[in-house]
RNA sequence: UGGGGUAUCGCCAAGUUGGUAAGGCACUGGAUUCUGAUUCCAGCAUGCGUAGGUUCGAGUCCUACUACCCCAGCCA
């Protein structure tokens, strides 16, 4: 939507807002919140819901909270706290005064428990999870009332004090809202809403012995932040009816509404926190932050930009209807961002070596090139030619094929930003392979055209006495399957690209990419965007190759 | 077999008193190009899950089907 900006992206959230506004709705005010639970790191999916909330909240002159829904201390970790704290303002937004944590209102979900069992609205249960599993029925049959359903307010109160204290096990009861056990809408009949855990929890300490569930702790949250909108994924519609009836039997400051998209779901890739999770513990790629995860601290890693998944975010709309995302469609998006805005260089990832006859040796000459061709203000750059250069070996072919552009035995290329070169003569070993081409230069072309004849095309090169010792590492996909969770006999982790990651040792940069700092982008002429590694330094520089160029050749190939 | 949802080009997605199918990604041609990149031009749904119906006219209204997604954690 931006490479044209015209339609103005819009969404049915917006929409309903807009009408709210006019209506005159929460005295005209917009207050989203971004409600992560801290079990683990945010990825793509999550850039959504971010950009979304925090939109929306921009488009209406109004505030988004950041809101760690942190009801289930075991899951959760401190860890994952700082990182999402990262990613959000990496992203670009800021949210509305200090960060927020559902912890910080355990004392008033607590008050409004007893509210609850006080009304005659809530009971404590000893039904065992499994007892309560056979009460509730199922999908198609009515649930039975648990014996203990009709217990006093009184006997409520005390036992709900003891499973407060600690005094009860974990496990040996938990506190119930008493809704419908025979409501076809299984969330109604009597959730759980308070349970017994002895937990440490990474805010509050040792000091609760029971925690809220999510129903009972995440619209009573939004009320006392004065949310207008809350806004979720779809697979907490069926909640909506228990979130409107707490915030209708509990005396809250205000009554939040909540409207549910689909979560974005990407092929090639999985965002299922579990399952990334898993990819970490057992290994299979090298952290949170692998540049071949969906994460956001992955992406970034691997070179993405903040604007460029906001960008994305816009491209893909938000709807009701589950859908899957092209990953062509975030590559695209990326790509925009670098085209305009990454300097040029030229880096040999599998260097050929290439000896110019007729340069005098020790000479050595530099050019000044355009950091970028179309756009002077990013500066320029100096390469260094000599005697001794380096070409990719996929550049030259004995026997030039049909619609050949690069090198060829005899022919002539031009070296991108230098001089036109034929190669002369071609240096092999007994097995056949080629070791060096020996090459003459054209004096005549530097910045012009050859007379008399025609170079081929135009190849990158390094100056092999001159050039940065490089690691490029070329990631791709992590799945080879579209859907890699659509086989139900087959894990995942089966379907794991094994060349997801290729790492190249011997790769040559133009000097001046000595001692660049980590996340710094530029495109590698010819070969694709890349960006310097959090694992890179002076003496051992590192790129992650962030998405290839466009490649028409590759599909001429093919054909 | 219960409840809640969704169905518009290969993918995402506009379409809001019914008026004669935006845009992006991908793809296909062609032009420019010292990146087979970028940019530019052109092409790409007689049809909107299916079948009926209402209407001068329906993606938009009505009826009946079909497919797919979510729900039976003391997870979120």
């Amino acid at each position: 939507m931006t490479k044209h900006d015209n339609v103005k992206p819009s969404n049915f959230i917006h929409q309903i807002i807009e009408q709210d506004l006019e209506k005159g709705v929460n005295g005209g005010q917009v207050i989203t919140r971004f409600p992560p639970e801290p079990n683990g790191y945010l990825h793509i999916g999550h850039a959504k819901s971010i950009c979304l909330n925090f939109g929306t909240a921009l488009k209406f002159g109004g505030e988004c909270n950041l809101r760690f829904d942190d009801t289930n201390p075991e899951k959760e970790s401190q860890e994952y706290i700082d990182s999402i704290i990262r990613d959000v303002s990496w992203l670009g937004f800021q949210w509305a005064g200090e960060v927020r944590y559902t912890s910080d209102y355990f004392q008033q979900l607590h008050d409004w428990a007893v509210h609850l069992i006080k009304a005659g609205k809530a009971y404590v249960d000893d039904l065992s999870p499994e007892q309560m599993r056979e009460y509730r029925g199922t999908l198609t049959e009515p649930g039975r009332n648990s014996p203990y359903r009709e217990r006093s307010v009184d006997e409520n109160l005390a036992l709900f004090e003891q499973m407060k204290d600690g005094t009860l096990p974990e496990g040996s009861c938990v506190l119930r809202a008493k809704i419908d056990m025979a409501a076809p809408n299984i969330n109604l009949r009597d959730p759980v809403i308070y349970r017994i855990r002895h937990a440490h929890h990474h805010q509050t300490g040792d000091q609760w012995k029971i925690y809220p569930s999510y129903d009972f702790a995440h619209g009573q949250s939004d009320a006392i932040e004065g949310i207008s909108h809350s806004i979720c994924t779809l697979e907490f519609e069926d909640h909506r009816p228990l979130y409107d009836w707490l915030l209708a039997n509990l005396p809250v400051p205000v009554v939040p509404r909540q409207y549910e998209f689909a979560r974005l779901n990407l092929n090639y890739t999985i965002t299922s926190k579990r399952k990334l999770k898993q990819l970490v513990d057992e290994q299979h790629v090298s952290g949170w932050n692998d540049p071949r995860m969906p994460t956001i601290s992955g992406l970034r890693r691997r070179g993405y930009t903040p604007a460029a998944i906001r960008n994305f975010c816009d491209m893909i709309g938000v709807t009701r209807s589950n859908g899957v995302v092209d990953m062509a469609m975030l590559e695209a998006a990326i790509r925009e961002d670098l085209d305009s805005n990454a300097p040029r260089a030229m880096c040999v990832t599998r260097p050929l070596k290439v000896t110019i006859t007729n340069f005098a040796e020790g000479e050595e000459e530099w050019f000044e090139l355009p950091a970028h061709p179309k756009d002077d203000s990013l500066g320029s750059r100096r390469v260094s030619f000599g005697r001794n250069l380096l070409i990719e070996q996929e550049d030259f072919e004995e026997i030039a094929p049909r619609k050949w552009k690069r090198l060829a035995a005899g022919e002539a290329v031009r070296l991108r930003g230098a001089y036109v070169i034929r190669c002369d003569e071609v240096i092999k070993n007994e097995a056949g392979d080629i070791l060096e081409l020996k090459c003459s230069y054209d004096p005549a072309t530097k910045g012009a055209n050859p007379e008399g004849y025609k170079a081929n095309g135009v190849i990158h090169w390094v100056n092999a006495d001159r050039s940065v010792p490089c690691e490029v590492r070329l990631y791709d996909r992590l799945f080879t399957e579209a859907n890699p969770e659509a086989d139900k006999a087959r894990s995942f982790l089966d379907f794991i690209n094994p060349e997801s990651l290729v790492v190249l040792t011997d790769c040559r940069a133009e000097p001046g990419l000595a001692n660049t700092e980590p996340e710094t982008h530029f495109q590698f002429e010819r070969l694709g965007y890349f960006t310097v590694d959090q694992d890179s330094s002076a003496e051992r520089l590192v790129f992650n190759r962030t998405v290839t160029l466009r490649d028409s050749w590759a599909k001429i190939q093919q054909s």
